[in-house]
Parts: C-alpha cells; structure tokens; sequence
RNA sequence: CGGGGUAUAGUGCAACGGCAGCACGAGUCUUUUGGGAAGAUUUAAUCUCGGUUCGAAUCCGAGUACCCCGACCA
C-alpha cells in the first residue's frame, strides 16, 4: 500500500496522559486511536496487525477441531438469570430497550448463550465432543479500563466452548488445547515470555490454567519455577505464607519453593467448566443407555487486542515498535529518497507481484529523517531504502528492524530475504 | 468503587486576576532530499455549568472526561 494513502499520519509525540508503552506507541504510530477508556478503533494499520493475530488464532483452533461460528452481543436478561449471573457479574453492561423496555445486556461472555443453544438439539453420545469458537467484541463495565489496549471495556477475544460425554474426555482436550496456546503464543511471536500458569480453579476443579506473558505492563503477579518453566498466580500462592485452603504450597509440578516473582499479563486463559453451566440450562445429552446426562464444559479464551498490546509491549525500543514477522502489518517497508519514484515504484510493483506485502513510502514531501523515524516507529521487520546511492550499484538497501543489520543486495535477494524466514 | 493527578489549536507546551502565545502538524509558494530540512504566508484552542470580580485560562464551587495507585476482574 501507498504510505501516501495510509490514514492516518504518524504524530511525533504521544498523548501526554498515556503511560503504557503500547498505548504510547500504538496511538503514535497510527495502528489504534482512543474514542474513551477502554475502548479503541483499529486503523488500518492496527486492523491489519489484528487479522494477522486472528489467523493464527483461527488456524490454530481449526486444527483442534473447533468450528466457528457468530453469537450475539445483544443479550436477554432471561439468561442471566437462570445462572445467577444477572446479580453477580460485576462488570455486567445491562441497559433496557427504550421501546420494548425489556431488560437486555452486552455479552462479556458467552456461557449463557451457547449453553442454551447447544441444549436445543437433542444431544446423543454419538454426538459429542463437539467444539465451537468465535471471534467477537466483547463488552465488560470494567471499573477501571487501564493501560491502553490491556483492558478494555469492549474488545475482541476468541471464546471456544467444548461439549464432552465425560470428564476424561474434558480432561483431554484441555490438555489439547494447552498445546493449543501454546502454538499459538509461540507463533505470534511471545513464546519465550509467556508461561502456563496455574490459577484459583474456580469450585470445580483444583486449578484452571492461565498464559501469562512477562511485562512490567501487566496487572497479575506470578511465580515463576524455573526449572519446571511453568507459574502459579499469586490468587493461590504466597511465598511468605502458610498454606491455607486457596494457598498452594510450592510449584504444582515439581513442589519447588524457589519461585521467582514477576509482573505478568494474562494473554489467555483455559478453564474446566464441567457441568457449571449445563445444569442450569439442562444442557443433557443421551448417553448409551438411554440415560439422560449433563454435558460437561470447558471453556478457553483468549483477547486478541490484550495479545496485540502485549506483542507491542516486549517488542519495541525507543524508536518504536518492532513486530515480529508473523502479526507484522506488512512485511516489507519500502523507502524513496531522491524523488527516484519511478525507479522505486517499479520495484513496488515486483513485489506486489510476488504477493509481498509492502507499505511503500511514496511521499514526496516527507524529508529522509522524517521516513527513517517513521519506520523505525511502525516497526515492519523490514526497511528496503531506494536512493541515488543505492541505486549507483543497482542495488537496494535492507535493514532489519530487530537486528539492526544493514545490507546492501539486488531485487532477487531482497525478495528472499524477506520472505525466507517468513512461516 | 476508594485515593491521587490532569484538563488551553490536530499534538506537545507557555501565559502575575489585565491584548491567549510558542513549537510541531495542516494549507499555499520558493528552495531542499541518507536520520523528524529552510524561508515566506495562512489556519486552528482556554472541558461544562455556576460563583467572586470593573475584568477569569488563571481564584472558588459543582459536574464531566482522561491518566495513575488500590480494590475488583467466570
């Protein structure tokens, strides 16, 4: 794409107000803009890095036999009430409709919803596990939103739900998708900060799991056991304590006390719901002997634009932002200096050609130091710069954003270079 | 929801109770082109409501919004 097209400009400084580094950037860089706490629109740029989150979220849970589909934001009261949770969800949006004056809410969630639904089919053993996912905005009245995009009052996460005759099965799948996440952390370009972590487990099971991502950005803390790489949230561990009822008392896997105290953001989170939430909506399925049973649950989500933030957050330097090659926007950076467009846009071409996507500062009024500092700021793994000195030996130059690295190659191995460690 | 902070042009900053300025941005013209270029010129702002005062961006009160800390977060 034509930088000169691009909406919107990048702007020099942040706003002043804005303390986290991904809002700070992310707003400086043109890939989100704030309409109020909480809640941000994606620009194209941000929409682009979006979708490339959503994609691998979408292959990653295709392959473990997920299938999507589209729930309603727009929800009943009715539903709600049968679990409980009209009263007891604290961060519940609940408006009533100005003409029908029936009580409605914004989904955070969506047990109370595909619980019913999957309960208006007759369910045999022959049907079940099955497993459905969306994509969706999500809306919480969270007390305080904070730190840009960490934690919104409306935002994007993918919500799978599983429906299982028993509970090894349950137990199976969980284990499943915890390799799940974990492929997808990794692809997304946080794997090596980001743990499994056990968490308080709710009334139905010991632990639930949760990803926690190592940054000063994040709101959690977590215990780290170094040799066994996993975590425990400080909700059910205490180094100094005594263990109590909620406490555990070391690492879960190997009992280790030497932990390792650190701030963490929860990326995702995958959790046992067991029967929580088909009973209330008697959610049965035929077993077979012609009984009737409760389906058991799990659920397991994960928030694309937290996932955004936090990529943002560990990857980036004074400059800017710098994505990894997986969610970046674009995969090539392409500078004109000199006014030598012709020549340039020619090069444009090839790779757009060869199917490279490129954002291609074109601008003929921007100065060299004005380019240099606005791709430093966007952060595309690469920098392809076209100029009279390149161009003397025929050549382009290409800088790696992360290493910093600068060489000088022609057409044919610039195509390479960027694409050759692509996935 | 408790505590703290902030609110002036698109953005970042000034202005003793006395003519609202600067920089960046944006527009026009000229020059410039390897690390946020130069000149000329134009553009654009005091969060809302009330009070004090001859006079309020400035003082007082209330409200709203945003940021930070805490509590909360299946």
């Amino acid at each position: 794409m034509l930088q000169s097209k691009l909406f919107p400009r990048t702007q020099k400084e942040a706003p002043k107000d804005e303390v986290s580094a991904n809002a700070r950037l992310l707003i400086r860089a043109g890939f989100i803009d704030k309409l109020m706490a909480g809640v941000y629109t994606y620009l194209p740029l941000g929409f682009r890095v979006l979708k490339k989150i959503e994609n691998i979220i979408r292959e990653e849970m295709e392959k473990a036999g997920g299938v999507e589909i589209l729930m309603p934001s727009l929800q009943p009261k009715e539903n709600w009430e049968k679990t409980g949770r009209w009263e007891t969800y604290d961060s519940l949006f609940k408006f009533v409709s100005y003409y029908s004056k029936t009580e409605l809410a914004l989904g955070p969630t969506h047990e109370e919803i595909i619980s019913p639904l999957a309960g208006k089919f007759n369910l045999s053993y022959k049907n079940l596990p099955f497993y459905l996912f969306q994509i969706q905005n999500k809306f919480r009245d969270e007390k305080r939103a904070k730190s840009g995009i960490m934690r919104g009052r409306e935002f994007i996460m993918k919500d799978l739900y599983s429906f299982h005759a028993g509970e090894n099965d349950l137990d199976d799948y969980y284990e499943k998708m915890k390799a799940c996440y974990k492929n997808i952390f990794d692809k997304a370009g946080i794997g090596e900060k980001t743990y499994l972590t056990f968490a308080s487990g709710g009334s139905f099971s010991k632990y639930s799991h949760e990803f926690q991502t190592i940054t000063d950005a994040g709101e959690d803390i977590i215990y780290l056991c170094e040799k066994c790489g996993v975590a425990i949230n400080s909700e059910i561990f205490q180094p100094a304590t005594l263990t109590s009822d909620v406490n555990v008392a070391g690492c879960p896997e190997c009992g280790s006390k030497n932990l390792v105290e650190k701030k963490a953001i929860e990326v995702g989170n995958i959790f046992k719901l067991k029967t929580k939430y088909s009973e209330p909506f008697g959610l049965k399925f035929t077993d077979e002997n012609g009984e009737e049973k409760d389906v058991i649950m799990g659920c397991y989500g994960i928030g694309l634009g937290r996932l955004l933030g936090t990529i943002a957050e560990i990857n980036h330097d004074d400059k800017g932002i710098i994505w990894p090659e997986s969610v970046a926007p674009f995969a090539v950076h392409l500078l004109v200096l000199g006014g030598l467009t012709a020549k340039c846009g020619e090069i444009y071409e090839n790779l757009q050609k060869r199917g490279i996507e490129v954002l291609y500062d074109d601008r003929e009024d921007a100065s060299p130091g004005e380019k240099f500092a606005d791709a430093d700021l966007i952060g595309i793994p690469y920098r392809a710069v076209v100029s009279e000195k390149t161009l003397a030996q025929g050549k382009v130059e290409i800088k790696n954003r992360k290493t910093g690295e600068i060489k000088l190659v022609n057409e044919k191995e610039l195509l390479k270079a960027v694409t050759s460690s692509d996935d």
